[in-house]
DNA sequence: GCCGACACTCAAATCGCTTTGAAGCGTTGG
DNA sequence: CCAACGCTTCAAAGCGATTTGAGTGTCGGC
């Protein structure tokens, strides 16, 4: 059924037809209804190819997937950010079309999707700390959201990401708060952008206590369980090993958890594990009483507001400032930390009810009681703050 | 850059620029060298819409996600499985098209697929054993290959599957040989196809040595680790406490894992486990030496098998039989099997290496030795039986 | 020298929609 | 009575490719 078929059974042009169905004013709201109703009897739609060229809108976003050829991981939170995406785009009436493409080939997909008009704007996935597909895709003229950031960006683009600086800031701090000195980092891979903030996070806070990093209590990796559970071997096997641990996701936490069980020590009494979660629908912390105590942020949030900010930013035009979006992680107290074994605490943590308050082994700093009226379960949580200047983020985030 | 322009620039018309990019043979070589040479200067790509337009054919394959409304879960198995067809889509010049939908509006989202033609065809994602899709499909002409099988489905349709049956029948038999009787099954949502058939053949192993499964020991739910969790410590109180457990996937396990660690059994020695392993890319069990013994087999590899017969099918046009491929599981054999404590045993499980030859604690059956020759590391592997004729399968798979 | 075969090339139709510019028609106002 | 004006409707021209059917020029055979 097309259109000018439609329209020679209602003995109408095309033209009328076409203004009818899409919401023209300029037709008879008794024509509209018959065409409505001989449309929906027919079950015509109109032919999306046909439309789209007539239009020259695509009504469509690209997510280009890298699929590293070294080590060929699948991002495991990527599910999760399009289910967010796909929300958003069946709302708003757009496809989602995917193209997986070896890492090499990155750039050239790009290129492709925009000479070949298949998508009117893309999804970044992945940032890394020096990204040149910023400024590709602004030579190319291609509206685009990054899901991350790109610390080196030169010129303003629109993205959304974690406060991942703070998240682990918060992380450390609040293990510090615990009476731990010896904290270990099992981190993603730190070219990535968001790796790298995770770090200086970290850093920060120990920093903020007069810590020095100690290089040895550092990994980073492809965070799967196995890097956790190796990378936590092996500390644990030296003379001054950690009695703590802070992990960049929750399948590297259960990693840690397993070297743990397989050294004989308590996850939450003999050592302690603050993760972060990406809140995925199939790597639930828990349910009501969290497993690990962890920095949360949901991915599929993360995935609707991209699309969100993609599509106002098509349909604007070239005349809007990129947004920036930069979404707070909620610290929730599960039951995989505990204090400094040995060290004298005020209150025993109890997960995800009471907050714990340590007295700082070395005598408190203050920031204690600070850290731990926001490591209240129902933080601010979600809180996002946003600018509509897309102007590069403050340093410190 | 338009194909009239390019025309233009070469002095040629746009019927002869067509041709001889396309591949046409009337064409003079002497030509079409100049046409790709001008061509690739100045980077024209045809526009996707209009080559859509005038050939009728979308050049794209759909997936419909189906996005429960009720317990929100993404199948983590996804992201694989769209990463292995996606090469295949990628190398045969179609795009991927994902629709997020929520379950109830999954007939909606077909037909409006098929009416609008954005498609050329779709996989099927999650059938059930009882699953409208199929007939659906069928009737409104849209080619489809089903990732995993319908078993109550009337007619032949194509689809590619795991031997789920067979697998699950060795795993069961595996842990009987070394021993145990009180064997749990940690089962998917048993509406899921894939379920069921695993559950036949957990049963189907019993029965063979004339044991009768006991429903204490059957659970069934979303695949997480939470289930996992939740369903061991439950059972492991029981008086009459399982001594192994067989479970639908890896994150299942981790969660029976993590129960045993707070009961204070440990895994392979006390309690075994044998999961099923869908060789994810982000959640490997192990790496040369496999933590959990498992049966493997590659969702990745599925999603390739999946879209490549998808696109024959397409280019075949209706005149093809659809296709239905079987793929075997690999039973690897890991850490966290033993044989069962107390009972005398020939010889101990070496992981990865020797095979567990197991003397049955009611004085052996003969079924031993065969499904230890079975268990061998590498196994037939992923072996896979196809016929042309994508008949119903026989019952026993 | 004429004709058909062959090798190229092209003009124009087509795909199914949107959109521009214009026309039909009844009503008004000067 | 005629021009002007809304309100509807329409014919036709795109969008950018593919594809049909026709046209040109060259060559060999008779």
């Amino acid at each position: 059924m097309t259109l000018k078929e439609l329209a020679q059974k209602l003995g109408l042009s095309p033209t009328t037809v076409s203004r009818a169905l899409n919401g023209y004013p300029e037709v008879n709201e008794e024509t509209r209804r018959r065409v409505a109703e001989a449309a929906r009897l027919h079950n015509y739609r109109p032919n999306t190819q046909a439309k789209r060229l007539a239009t020259g809108r695509a009504m469509a976003i690209g997510h280009v997937i890298p699929l590293s050829t070294r080590h060929e991981i699948v991002n495991p939170v990527f599910a999760d950010f399009i289910a967010g995406a796909g929300e958003v785009y069946a709302q708003s009436g757009y496809d989602m079309v995917l193209s997986i493409v070896p890492d090499a080939d990155e750039e050239r997909a790009y290129r492709e999707v925009k000479s070949k008009r298949s998508v009117d704007g893309v999804i970044v996935h992945g940032p890394r700390r020096i990204d040149g597909r910023i400024e590709l895709l602004d030579a190319l003229g291609l509206p685009f959201v990054v899901h991350g950031r790109v610390s080196t960006a030169a010129r303003p683009y629109a993205w959304v990401d974690v406060n991942n600086q703070r998240a682990f800031e918060r992380a450390t701090g609040f293990l510090l708060d615990l009476g731990h000195r010896r904290i270990a980092l099992v981190n993603g891979i730190e070219t990535m952008d968001f790796a790298w903030r995770r770090r200086q996070g970290y850093e920060a806070a120990l920093a903020a206590r007069g810590l020095v990093p100690d290089p040895g209590l550092m990994v980073s990796g492809e965070m799967t369980e196995a890097l956790g559970h190796d990378a936590a071997r092996a500390m644990l096997a030296r003379p001054d090993a950690p009695t703590a641990f802070v992990t960049a996701s929750l399948l590297i936490a259960m990693g840690v958890r397993r070297a743990l069980e397989e050294t004989g020590l308590r996850i939450g009494r003999d050592v302690s594990v603050v993760t972060h979660d990406d809140d995925l629908g199939y790597l639930q912390n828990g349910g009501d009483e969290p497993i690990y105590t962890a920095t949360r942020s949901s991915v599929r949030e993360a995935g609707r507001r991209c699309a969100g900010h993609l599509i106002a930013m098509i349909e604007a035009g070239a005349s809007m400032a990129p947004p920036g979006e930069l979404l707070e992680a909620a610290l929730v107290v599960g039951q995989s930390t505990g204090p400094l074994p040995g060290a004298e605490t005020a209150i025993r943590t109890v997960p995800g009810i009471a907050l714990p308050v340590a007295t700082d082994a070395r005598g408190g700093d203050g920031v204690a009681a600070n850290h731990a009226g926001n490591g209240a379960r129902h933080d601010a949580g979600h809180g996002a703050r946003s600018n509509g200047l897309g102007s590069k983020p403050p340093a410190g985030d």
